[in-house]
DNA sequence: CGTCCATTTGATCAGGGTCAAGACGAGTGG
DNA sequence: CCACTCGTCTTGACCCTGATCAAATGGACG
């Protein structure tokens, strides 16, 4: 295996303000792993032994509940952290994470947690950060689904997904990955149906554009109007 | 005034595992605040010039959309930390904290979040797991109010309050803070008149008994398995 | 005693979930 | 290359949960 080269992590928001050398050193503990499409990067309830930068590709993060109904927590992006448990007090993990396409990703193992955040502040500072950040997204989250309709959210969880995941096409904005109306659906708290209903209403209305697994966002401004007053 | 005395902080969860001489440091720059009933601890989107700590009594937070729906975040206790907008790397507000009885806080310039999270580390690891808690319990409410109808997350509510702010009487616990029905509905993400017609339905069936702004547990072992199954 | 606010209760109805069936398309194996 | 299968998506019919609209009741407090 090539040795890991620290260019990997400069600039990327988690490492930001970190020495070179620091960077070197993080990387000597790190490994390297592909994850294939639908395969788990870790799963919810088992023991976190590590945590995760994503480096490549795209991961679904996933919250089953007892009675086995699924909720999409969110999509992570290339640079970003995840199952970083320890941040949040935690030695299991609380969902599991979905390769959505093949994925390259760093892994630390979890007992490095409390000595990086210790030797290297900017990490810690960085990572706690991020967790301030998610807590603010998922308040966000509870008042949209307790005060919004759903055709508000769906054309809400669109656009930020073509703004996380977006590829300029001719036709408009790609989400650039499987994306499927059951997806949808799990992001908003709805059924697949009505996210059908909606996608065909709106592909009507020439707002998007919509295929097997697949969604591209055709006029952002008029769809953003639909996410907000309506 | 009277001097402030360590005795206040000892042993509250945010100042676990610190020694008495910086919990006195830390006081020395704490100011004592009275907050009457309904009236502002701090307010959503203002500068958040100070951060708090509940001493006695309970507080509100909650979130007004830009379309002027409120939704409440959470209540706080006392030795719960609030206002720590620093720790989410903000330098607003993201909320309103409306004091629900007469309070009493203590309140320290924002200047010295910083220092002391660098200077007493372990009150930086107390701070950041308490964003990791809240982080946790609002991504249970995402799934909550995603996945479960009304009279669940309701009874729900109910449950956690009559945890949090519970007193024990003859009838059974009761939520020891004016609640009423406007107040629950806006947490559960529902309306008052819906909320109103199940405490009545529950009151028939002798599992609360509830009055003007007040609600009394009588069951919980019922209401938990309404809460959950049905 | 009057006012204000919380609460109750009824009537209505629509958003969106559930149930059911079929169409479409991509990948697989023969 | 075709047939088959499986998973995704669509669409219709129905109905239920819970929001909305409206009005009345009842305490609490000045």
């Amino acid at each position: 295996m090539a040795r890991l080269d620290r260019s990997l992590l400069a600039g990327l928001p988690p490492f930001e303000g970190l020495a070179p050398a620091d960077l070197d050193r993080m990387l000597e503990h790190a490994r390297s792993q592909r994850v294939p499409k639908d395969q788990p990067v870790f799963e919810q309830e088992a023991q976190a032994h590590a945590f995760f930068l994503l480096l490549d590709g795209h991961v679904r993060v996933v919250k089953t509940t007892p009675d086995g109904q699924q909720i999409i927590v969110r999509y992570i992006s290339p640079g970003e952290l995840m199952g970083i448990a320890r941040a949040l007090g935690r030695t299991t993990y609380p969902a599991s994470a979905i390769a959505a396409v093949d994925c390259v990703v760093l892994a630390w193992p979890s007992d490095l947690w409390s000595e990086f955040t210790m030797r290297y502040p900017e990490f810690g500072t960085n990572a706690y950060k991020t967790v301030g950040t998610r807590l603010q997204e998922t308040q966000a989250r509870v008042i949209e689904l307790a005060t919004r309709q759903v055709h508000n959210r769906v054309a809400h969880a669109l656009l930020r997904l073509a703004d996380q995941a977006g590829k300029k096409t001719s036709d408009g904005i790609l989400i650039d990955l499987p994306l499927s109306r059951q997806d949808i659906a799990e992001m908003t708290g709805t059924t697949l149906h009505t996210v059908s209903r909606l996608l065909t209403a709106w592909e009507e209305q020439g707002l998007v554009k919509s295929g097997r697994q697949k969604v591209t966002v055709v006029e952002p401004d008029r769809l953003s109007r639909l996410a907000q007053g309506d």
